[in-house]
DNA sequence: AATGAATGAGACTTCATTCAT
DNA sequence: CATGAATGAAGTCTCATTCAT
């Protein structure tokens, strides 16, 4: 219960002040208890936003890996299918901002976040462009980074549900396709 | 001759450990000044700060103000020409990689200048888009933020120049063509 | 307990060395805590001082409240009057040397003391000319001037209980008879 | 001509913000010169103060020696011959009332001005009661102690020429008749 | 399990003062 | 005589962390 509070009390304070400018009596006084309380449960301040990013970072995973993309899907299906998984990790940022801040947006933590992420997605990306998914005369390492670049960027717009399908739309479209104009 | 080195050695110090973790007393020891003359020359730590961080907008700004595409562009040069603009960012990001990093990579300060750049950009993007260069089904400012997504992930890679030059084509196809197999 | 030790400590400081020239590790020193402790119980030094001058302050009020001469006085016990509102100044005074130190002495703060004071007494003056205690041909701001003055000069002697009912009684003669030989 | 413009700003400086709040830095700004120069002419801040407090104090010194009142002076003039004494005192601190703040009325300096004061007045005062001038009941410390008090107050009060004169006369009549009423 | 009270360590900033020119 | 540039020394304040209860 108490620890509970407090890892709520947490990821709202580093939420919403980053990891520096959250003192240990800001958290223990949104949590209402004081501060010994907080070295009960947490080793230190350090330790606790450490959990925090981690607990981000498994979820993240998860969604990850539940996105790939079976090779047999025909091309004509693709795009809906990518903005299925846009979709995922939208849904996914938006339902604990506060964690997804920590995890995703704020240092120390984000670019390491995203380098991990990175790999997870060039893993899949590669397997998707050895079935033939995706087109391969591009590293998938570069196709990820622009992915995630995407959803980075995307991520950081406020949208309810609805807005969120939209842009998943968008972002599949613009993944696949590109911004060309279709010529012909 | 003093205040160039403070900045340098601002500039690399920031760069490495970042603002919370950087130590005034850092700064001067690279410097091979002592604290007092950092104060001579810098209002505060912050305003130092702030001042590194300005300056890399304002040179952020300049380069995206010039990546404007002529829409008389015929198509099939396009993707050359979008390849021009990555890496004339690509290579300002490397020119002075510990500024880069301060300005677009690190907080306090890089999420307010990426917004800054998605503003710039989509505003380039809103013009092509009406001079027919791009397609006009997704919003400027969704483009834009995958343009700026993008390069956010890109410019994490340090490469060399010819890497850079083999970057930037391949952001340039992404950009222009997506992920997806051109099917007959 | 602490607290009170940090006030005591504060005010011996304050008085013996001046706001400017007392250090917080010197109050704190007096006190027998570290300095992290005084910043638990005080605002800041300065904050620290304004209460004591403060309090200093509120206590000099209700004094000179209680002061007020019943206009129905004979002039024959006036002058003993006078000697007993000067004793209870001096007494005050002399209660707590060093806070008076502090409220009535030191800068910053003395002068703005005095001020209210000069304000408060003449109020005094005021209705004691009103009903025929005081000559009326002088303003009372400037009969309130004369007696803070010859406070603020008789208040700087060191005296015990006996030398303040002797001063008390000099200082009544010299404001209600002047110096002046009595002719005739 | 720098060593005057010094001394100006100096005393300038100092009565506005005091002794501690005045930094070196802020005279030689109000001087127009730099500060090794201030350095030139004065061997360090403090020596710089203390001049002016001795400048001041010298003159407060002339002055009380010739505020001695003849014995021979007929008890009728004397309030008016008191009024003259108090009218130089007034004149002489409205005469450069920048000095008058550093030598009268700020610390660290004004309580040893105004104690040396009362030792040169004590003297007079002694004389005069000796002269008959003066009742010699109360004791000339005592006395001495009233009219510095008294001016300390008066003097903070910003008349013009004329209304020092009124106010000379006041202080007159307090001095030599007190307050109270003159009972038939 | 929880707390009231306290602290060790250290950060930023200021300012009187001095060289070398 | 005057200065541009620099510094030694110090002071206020903060904060993660810990006892004794």
């Amino acid at each position: 219960m108490t620890r509970a509070r407090l890892r709520r009390a947490a990821t709202n304070v580093f939420a919403r002040n980053g990891y520096h400018a959250t003192k240990v009596s800001d958290i223990v006084a949104a949590a209402g208890v004081t501060q010994p309380t907080f070295y009960i449960y947490c080793e230190s301040k350090e330790a606790a936003y450490e959990a925090l990013v981690a607990a981000f970072r498994d979820n993240l995973r998860q969604i990850t890996l539940t996105n790939l993309i079976d090779p047999a899907i025909p091309q004509a299906e693709l795009e809906t299918r990518v903005a299925q998984s846009f979709h995922r990790f939208l849904d996914f940022m938006a339902q604990d901002r506060a964690l997804t801040e920590i995890g995703f947006f704020q240092p120390p933590g984000c670019s390491q976040t995203k380098a991990l992420m990175v790999d997870w997605v060039a893993a899949n990306i590669a397997q998707e462009q050895a079935g033939g998914v995706f087109r391969a005369d591009i590293p998938a390492a570069h196709i990820a980074r622009m992915l995630v670049g995407l959803l980075d960027q995307m991520g950081r717009m406020n949208t309810d549900a609805a807005g969120r399908g939209e842009l998943a739309r968008h972002c599949a479209r613009l993944f696949c396709g590109g911004v060309g104009m279709r010529t012909g």
